[in-house]
DNA sequence: AATGAATGAGCTTTCATTCAT
DNA sequence: TATGAATGAAAGCTCATTCAT
């Protein structure tokens, strides 16, 4: 792999685990076992690396966005749908936990997060706009852009939320809690169960979510 | 006041306004006109005093909770309960948007917030079963824990998500705001409507939340 | 002596003898034997500390302008006056060996060094003129002005030029020999001799000027 | 063109535009739109660049000196000879701005502009002794000397001095300046008046040195 | 001849913290 | 209680230079 990516990915790796804040560049460049001024050849800094990350985001968004009428038709293709974007929040997951140090980081940054924020939030009424049409989804019209930003909300805070209070899970068992824990939300407004072969409500499950 | 509590007074002022990361021990000296030396003559270090406000909350939460089958007995008790518990989330805000710093933190504090916001879902979920028990809410039980964790996110998260997307609004509105939202939540497991003269959907906050 | 008073000495004798370029923050530190904090402490940086330099220089350009008057009232008052000058261009010779550098250096700095020549080269034309007026010299006006600035061109660059040809002088034999050639350069519009029992022509200025 | 020649030209270049200090081998290969590595197959380091720019003025300095003989018979010669000498100076001028730097420079480097500079200082001798001997110069042996030095001096830090104070002027009407500006030093020791076919006091060049 | 990734020393600067007074 | 000079570790970053290709 060349040296750029590997830079990103040991960034994104150490960003998730310890924090923006508590990575220096220096840090980077030993775990990679390259030296500093490599580094700086590749990224004009630590900047330049969380914004091209957050530009990597928000690529695999834009790409989900545009599969999303494509790959979502039916009621049971929300699930496998919503799953793919909440992996997409745990692997990135560093950035959602500081947006305190996004008021120090650069307002170029800020802006990029503001702009996949804001996204977001566009996909979020989609879903259930299209739900709603699929006449699967009963919610009336005061509610529905407050449930559409509660879902977002949960989204990208539930992993860190979990992980501080019990860090033994894997990526992949957050991965499906945290769909389980969107449908909880959903489910009060279906019109029928949100039961699906892909979102069986298995015992470890369970015991995550409780 | 003493030099010790105005310490804490503007610290917390600062830390919400810039963030943790990005507020010296020196600028905090420098903002109260005293001496760096002072600042370390009444606190340890900078933790020690993020540590006391973290305390701090903490006592005010357990009085809150402590007053809380004395305050809450009925239905319309709710909200104004709700709303000093969103407005003691936004007076200490700045931990809630730092949890990524909270990793590089010393151990004593990330130990307090956990115990802090183990309490707190306690009390969510204390609050569910009470409203059950009253006869207002209708919920299985396996949604019950689902409900009161997801209550707590947003509730720890609203406001920093509101105010990056737009921050025209003042504390007072996102208090309300943040409040509404929660109703919004339980709403479809209320056995009855939840508007209340404490809480009417007033013109301001229908712009806010939509 | 202060610290701060410390650290410009140090910083004007580095300067002075490997350049401005040459003379990092460290080494003024180390020089000094203490912390490069401390030095931060006292000044923002090594713009400020130069900063501070020419303003040092400018004050007591200042002084001896205002002095002028009152001290040079006859013939003979000249050549002490301008030793004295010499003398300081000697002590802050640093600054006038680096015009490149100034290039580089804070535009605040730049602007500062403009203004110090400007006032310098006002200062040359008023002598002549006050010579004139008592008599002494004679030169027509187009060649006034080129002979105030060629005067300032030598005094700022006879001490670099020199060391840079033999620096076994010391500064005292520096200082002499640089208003003498000051004095061969005013000579021939003089109307009497320029000898003076200030500065005789001894072995050592033939010497050193020859 | 050669690479290698293009190398020292661009260098030259920015040398003279943004001063030695600020000019890194990256930049000088980024401008010419080579690789760093490919500059250092051509020139061992900066130094060496600077060193060779060094002995090409040498050479043409050289030159010169070879044809003075040949090309300066007569007092009318001498302006147009100067100015050529002067236009040289100008082409590089980074060398005399920067006197500061060449301390810290490589002791080669600074041996080289050492011979340069005693090299100057013998033609400006030699001049002013066939002047002498042509009956054109009246000047004391004492006197001799100094003026031979200052003239260099003058020559030699003239462009800098004028371009901080107003950089406005082209290279030409600097040259032409520049030499005017000699005239007037040894204008006082001619047994005639300087006027010349080629030096006439021009509108443009009394405002300039004025 | 030329590329461009890689090195590593060194620079400026910040900051939590200490300590003599 | 309070001051403020001093510390030293660590951060971000630059740059002349090397070297495998």
């Amino acid at each position: 792999m060349k040296t750029r990516d590997r830079i990103l990915l040991v960034s994104l790796d150490l960003f998730n685990r310890d924090g923006i804040a508590q990575v220096s560049t220096l840090i980077i460049a030993t775990e990679m076992g390259i030296s500093p001024g490599n580094l700086y050849y590749h990224f004009r800094g630590k900047d330049e690396i969380i914004a091209t990350l957050v530009t990597e985001l928000q690529n695999s968004l834009v790409t989900i966005s545009n599969e999303y009428p494509k790959q979502v038709k039916d009621f049971d293709d929300y699930w496998p749908f919503m799953h793919t974007i909440m992996a997409l929040f745990t692997h990135y997951r560093f950035l959602f936990r500081n947006l305190d140090n996004l008021n120090g980081q650069s307002p170029q940054i800020k802006r990029k997060i503001r702009t996949l924020i804001l996204k977001l939030r566009h996909l979020s009424s989609e879903m259930l706009a299209h739900l709603i049409s699929l006449g699967k989804l009963k919610c009336d019209e005061k509610s529905l852009p407050l449930l559409a930003d509660n879902l977002l909300l949960v989204s990208l805070n539930w992993l860190n939320y979990q992980t501080l209070l019990d860090d033994k899970y894997s990526e992949t068992e957050l991965i499906r809690a945290g769909v389980l824990r969107l449908i909880s939300m959903v489910e009060p407004y279906l019109t029928e169960s949100a039961d699906s072969p892909f979102y069986t409500h298995q015992d470890l499950l369970d015991e995550l979510v409780s």
